[in-house]
DNA sequence: TTGTATGCGTTATCAT
DNA sequence: ATGATAACGCATACAA
């Protein structure tokens, strides 16, 4: 936008070189207190704001970063209230965000991180669906990243994830403790051995040898995606082939939610009929009927976290040669009516 | 970011001016076919990207807008979810979205404005909270700006609004029709007159006057904003006074489906004991139980027009001379289960 | 149709 | 501690 006011402008009102004017507003420490005063009054007195696509282009850095992320548009979106947490947390450190959400295609992913690096985004927390390790090339070794989610992350990044198998060994435990005895996964059966959310389906298995001979086989329901309408669509086609588990787990609390959904459409509730619990803690299971038990991971520590560790990356000198890092997010079981009879 | 390829670079490469490499980017029409072949050759071979901070000092617009609308961060967001749209159509015009949440205070408003110019946004998509029309003054005259939301706009910008009263109206009338003599609303009595709600309130009033005298006195619910918290709080206090209303109406869907869950919480069921209906369409009202009936807006019109207002303000020579414009977005009312019995 | 010169507003570098 | 100079990469204005 039209941008009158210079630094020049300010400079000869404070009766100062520009040069002062730009180390008074960055913080530099070497500045002595008269001219400080002398300066931040001209700003004042002329209302002047700093031109960032000038100080982008001559010192590198926007101050914006990019968080890409799939489904933060649609209803009960993990990364939606995710996003939320991490604007708020980037903006303590004095950074915007800007959200996108590409396509799960390797191409439409590899074409958004360019974009993002086309925008001058100073670091990426990416949750990738398509890119895999291998793919670790295809992101520019210059680009500070952060990766979020259950997939592999490309090698040599700073991941994020969660407890997924301790985490569905929690819940798939606390339905046996609750006296279900034939558990049913929202998970489909068709996922490779790489899917992101194989790990939580490892836990939902182990739990059920854990608990000793009382349970039945594991059952499988398969769902088409993440969302809400996946998991009506596959609770309905589970009820409508004749299964009737007395415990379902979602591999995330949306397919869940939407598995409530499509249970009562078919004359079954929760928890009357069987116990349901999810995975991911989204803040509108608390308000559903029944609310919704839940895992529910420490999204602030996620979002703090997430954003330390991509400063971290911006700050050194060579991103790159951080190299890789692994944590995971600790996470809380969270009972409520879903699972309770 | 580092950013080594410079047009130079790739004018050198394809033996041409910088000028021609940059004319060929943008689509100008004069330019041999010839040349701009080797160019586009020129600009594969090197992976060339354009500096956005350089076009952005040079050109004076930087290709992403921002919007300013509360609660995007809260569940049943309703703003979260028109977001996602306006992105996506944002894209569609080459625009990227950066969405911010400021407090409602003018102070913190007027600040995310500010930010706004700072940051070298192109335009702005804005819900005020506290900005009146009288403040039109401190929009920057240059920013264009399209208005969101129920408050009225600040004088000379564009706003699209809801067909409030016409909405509470036949939100109102339906629960009349399907038999309720006894509605309540909850909304909030404390609102001034100038509330960006009120004029749900009047189509509420209206409606209850307009069908006879067989309906009972306005019955209103305060309730303390406009999330799924507080309406689940003043659910429980109005059953807890002794309000025994057979139709609920909400001033939002996040209130009612808030609402719903706060008479649960004191054994009232929907639409068992009341019916319900809400007013935005929030998606996720498909998937609870019951399933909530609303007035729902057309949001992807909406988020086309409001991109395309904000479109034509900044191609606009002085945007501040297109002056005011009020359009009210279409809607339609969606009967779930929460209104059938 | 293409190229040349110039400056957008800022900050890195180096000199004082 | 402060200031002068140059350069970041591109697009405007104009010349050829």
């Amino acid at each position: 936008m039209a941008q009158r006011i210079t630094m020049a402008a300010v400079a000869r009102r404070a009766g100062v070189s520009p040069m002062t004017v730009s180390n008074v507003l960055r913080g530099k420490a070497s500045v002595a207190p008269e001219l400080r005063a002398r300066v931040e009054e001209a700003v004042r007195e002329t209302g002047y704001r700093v031109n960032v696509s000038a100080r982008t282009l001559r010192s590198g850095h926007s101050g914006v970063i990019g968080l890409l992320a799939p489904g933060t548009d649609s209803p009960f979106s993990y990364y939606g209230m995710l996003g939320g947490l991490i604007a708020q947390e980037a903006r303590r450190h004095g950074l915007s965000l800007v959200t996108e959400t590409p396509e799960a295609d390797l191409l439409a992913e590899v074409a958004a991180v360019e974009r993002a690096r086309t925008l001058a985004y100073d670091g990426l927390i990416l949750t990738p669906l398509a890119l895999r390790p291998e793919d670790a090339s295809l992101l520019p070794a210059e680009l500070p990243v952060v990766v979020l989610g259950e997939r592999p992350a490309p090698t040599g990044t700073a991941h994020i994830s969660l407890s997924n198998q301790e985490g569905m060994f929690a819940a798939t435990t606390h339905l046996l403790e609750r006296g279900c005895r034939s558990i049913a996964l929202l998970a489909g059966d068709g996922w490779p051995e790489t899917d992101p959310l194989a790990r939580r389906i490892d836990g939902y298995r182990d739990a059920l040898a854990a608990w000793g001979g009382e349970t039945g086989e594991p059952m499988l329901i398969p769902v088409a995606g993440l969302t809400a309408q996946a998991g009506r669509e596959a609770a309905r086609d589970s009820v409508d082939r004749g299964l009737r588990p007395d415990g379902y787990v979602g591999v995330t609390d949306s397919v869940m939610l939407g598995a409530v959904r499509g249970l009562a459409d078919r004359g079954l509730r929760v928890p009357e009929d069987a116990l349901a619990i999810g995975f991911d803690g989204l803040p509108e299971g608390e308000f559903s009927l029944p609310s919704l038990s839940t895992i529910s991971p420490d999204h602030r520590w996620i979002a703090r976290r997430a954003v330390e560790l991509l400063q971290e990356r911006i700050d050194a000198p060579a991103p790159a040669e951080l190299g890789g890092l692994e944590i995971r997010a600790p996470f809380t079981l969270v009972e409520r009516e879903s699972t309770r009879r």
